[in-house]
DNA sequence: CAAACGATTTTCT
DNA sequence: GAAAATCGTTTGG
């Protein structure tokens, strides 16, 4: 790799080509291996992607943007591909998505778990643990918390310092990914059946839902 | 302006 | 397994 200023560059950032591309299914599952880096409060956090979910924007009942819903909250996802759309659910939990596809088309991919990779100590910190177990950034809202992760990164771009996801040449077989349904829409009728989540068989770090 | 409700997690029984 | 925690967003009056 290489070093530009005093930045270490220890994987490829993805560039926007990665994310304008139309099919968010396709991205969802290819972000599987990535790597999200944040660098918070002078601290460098990063875990490998190992669960993610794609919300197909206007047409697709589970997201925040069927039938081309336009809030203030919602606005983000109408942005440009390669930015962060981050909400608060239930109160507590800071959900991470990736905002996909062109303009004014509303795609996004949530996070919801990952390995824990580099700034073990901080996560464990952020999170009030000792130890490392999944528990710690398995689910959307428990990885947020352990990267930092919060409701002002809206908007923010996915190839800058604070906050991007890379590739560190990580190869996953496609017999290793498996497709099942989104956690936590039943509310979205039909569209709850669409296998639009994807996971790593047999990883630690998967969020333990009900969902399947 | 009031009220209901989550793309969840943790704790208690 | 059930229920609480907790607050910004959205919707209805």
């Amino acid at each position: 790799m290489r070093a530009s200023g005093d930045l270490l560059y220890l994987g490829m950032i993805l560039p926007e080509s990665f994310y304008l591309r139309e099919d968010v299914v396709r991205i969802a599952r290819e972000l599987l291996g990535k790597v999200l880096v944040t660098h918070i409060d002078g601290i460098r956090t990063s875990a490998t992607i190992v669960e993610t979910e794609a919300y197909g924007g206007i047409t697709d009942k589970a997201s925040h943007a069927y039938g081309g819903r336009r809030t203030n909250r919602t606005e983000v996802m109408y942005s440009r591909g390669g930015v962060a759309y981050v909400f608060l659910c239930y109160g507590i939990h800071h959900l991470f998505n990736v905002v996909t596809n062109a303009a004014d088309v509303p795609h996004a991919v949530l996070i919801r778990a990952a390995e824990p990779a580099e700034g073990l100590e901080a996560m464990l910190q952020r999170r009030g643990k000792t130890t490392l177990k999944p528990a710690l950034t398995a689910g959307p809202g428990a990885l947020s918390a352990a990267l930092g992760i919060h409701t002002g990164l809206t908007g923010v771009g996915l190839s800058g310092n604070g906050l991007r996801i890379e590739d560190r040449g990580i190869e996953i077989n496609d017999a290793d990914i498996i497709a099942a349904t989104r956690v936590g829409v039943a509310y979205a009728g039909t569209d709850a059946l669409l296998p639009y989540r994807f996971y790593l068989k047999g990883n630690k770090f998967v969020s333990k839902s009900k969902g399947l």
